[in-house]
DNA sequence: TCCATTAGTTGCAAAAAGAAACTATAATGC
DNA sequence: GCATTATAGTTTCTTTTTGCAACTAATGGA
């Protein structure tokens, strides 16, 4: 009947001042780190130096370290400076993964998080791991990722793709400076879908996001381009209609 | 110069077969159980029995159970059962909060949840532990939580806000069976703003996830009202609005 | 029977989006 | 110098969606 039976509720709670036992999971911070090259959305791998799963490619990350991490996010920060030596991109918590069967060594858990950036900013790793950026094809990469990152990119992928549609984290993907065809180009290489000109810029212009640098220009073949500068980082939105537009 | 010198960047790898450290942080998952009853947003909330924060009201939670929780979101379901009684309700990952501050007793993770369920189909725990609905008031509660659970339940009533907006997840807050002039309420509750019949039933019949119940009407005041059943848990949305509408 | 009450529909004006044509400004080749 | 090509940016028009209000429908009760 009682399904909890088994568990002897409330018992793992008594334990929780005695520290050898393995109450307490593995727990790591993964990091899917998004940018643009070449007109493909890419994102940064790593080359496993140890068992198990040696020499896969897997998501950057690694275990949390009481010792000096704060908090996940501050361990995140620290795992994005030591992989791809940047300081402050744009980093959102995705989702954290835990049970027995996705590290053969045991109970894990990891909380993935992701980061974009201009793929300027990055400065790879000094240390000899293999790092590799892989372009994004569907919603994962060519290659067999370790434990479950083909799984966390997925959702990473996907998360992306639908935060675009309502917000304007696309930004941190391109340099400082930008112009209005090289954000509508980001927007469809991550979407896969051409978008409408008018109607983007319509709506970029609407949510009063980005400032104008007088005077300055983007040459190139054609007309030179405005560029603009991302104002500030609220939580405004590019494309802000919802239900509330319901409200009378 | 380089931040994360004083953290031995590596180490923390090569302990992962000793088990003895305290490099693993402690695991707890926690549960933000929404129900509307009273034309109001409630919470449920327990006081907690042990220190710290004796006798502070808490989100329901409690440590993950290596041993027979096989993820993180089995130990979740598991607190549900014992929590609300109920099995098979929305349920949700929110957010994983971890640092070495939030505890008193140190380094500490958990997972929240948030679910959404009809009033009538919650039973309380027969534990003698003290429960208790508590109404949405703003972004949280009347009385002090401990911990930073305050702060979970802020992200919780932003994340299910922002959610009705894009999403069906309110049908999860009523009974199998329910009325349009009902599902429309329970959105001007959550949002706390008065919503347009026409506009509100327009959307609802062109996501097409809901199912007249033929011949089947609630009676009330007034005329009585035509019963609707939930049609499927896809994730089609009610308002699938977004970007790609700009799509050629 | 008439009124209050709530459910559900319809019609219309205003706003937004989609689509395409249009103008603007540069480089290049003759 | 001038047409050509290429890209940036604007305008115009049509269609779709929304906000709003009035309308009809069905029930109970004075």
């Amino acid at each position: 009947m009682n399904e909890t039976a088994l568990c002897q509720p409330g018992e793992a709670e008594t334990q929780q001042r005695a520290a050898a036992l393995p109450e307490r999971p593995f727990f790591t911070v993964d990091l899917v780190i998004f940018t643009i090259r070449a007109e493909r959305l890419e994102v940064l791998l790593v080359k496993r130096a140890e068992r198990p799963r040696k020499s896969w490619w897997a998501l950057p990350g690694g275990l949390l370290d009481l010792r000096c991490d704060a908090s996940i996010e501050a361990c995140a920060v620290r795992k994005l400076v030591e992989k791809a030596g940047v300081y402050a991109p744009y980093l959102e918590q995705l989702k954290t993964y835990g049970s027995r069967d996705r590290d053969p060594r045991g109970w894990t858990a990891t909380t993935a998080y992701f980061a974009l950036m201009a793929s300027e900013r990055v400065q790879l790793g000094g240390n000899q791991e293999a790092v590799r950026w892989a372009p994004i094809r569907g919603d994962g990469v060519d290659c067999d990722l370790a434990f479950d990152h083909a799984h966390i990119l997925a959702d990473a992928v996907e998360r992306l793709r639908s935060k675009l549609e309502y917000t304007h984290i696309a930004v941190h993907l391109l340099p400082e400076e930008f112009t209005l065809p090289e954000l509508q180009r980001t927007y469809e290489i991550i979407l896969q879908q051409p978008l409408d000109k008018s109607s983007f810029r319509r709506r970029v212009a609407q949510a009063d996001l980005l400032e104008e640098i007088p005077g300055k220009l983007r040459d190139g073949p054609g007309r030179p381009a405005q560029l603009y500068r991302f104002r500030d980082y609220d939580r405004r939105t590019f494309f802000p209609r919802s239900i509330s537009r319901h409200a009378r």
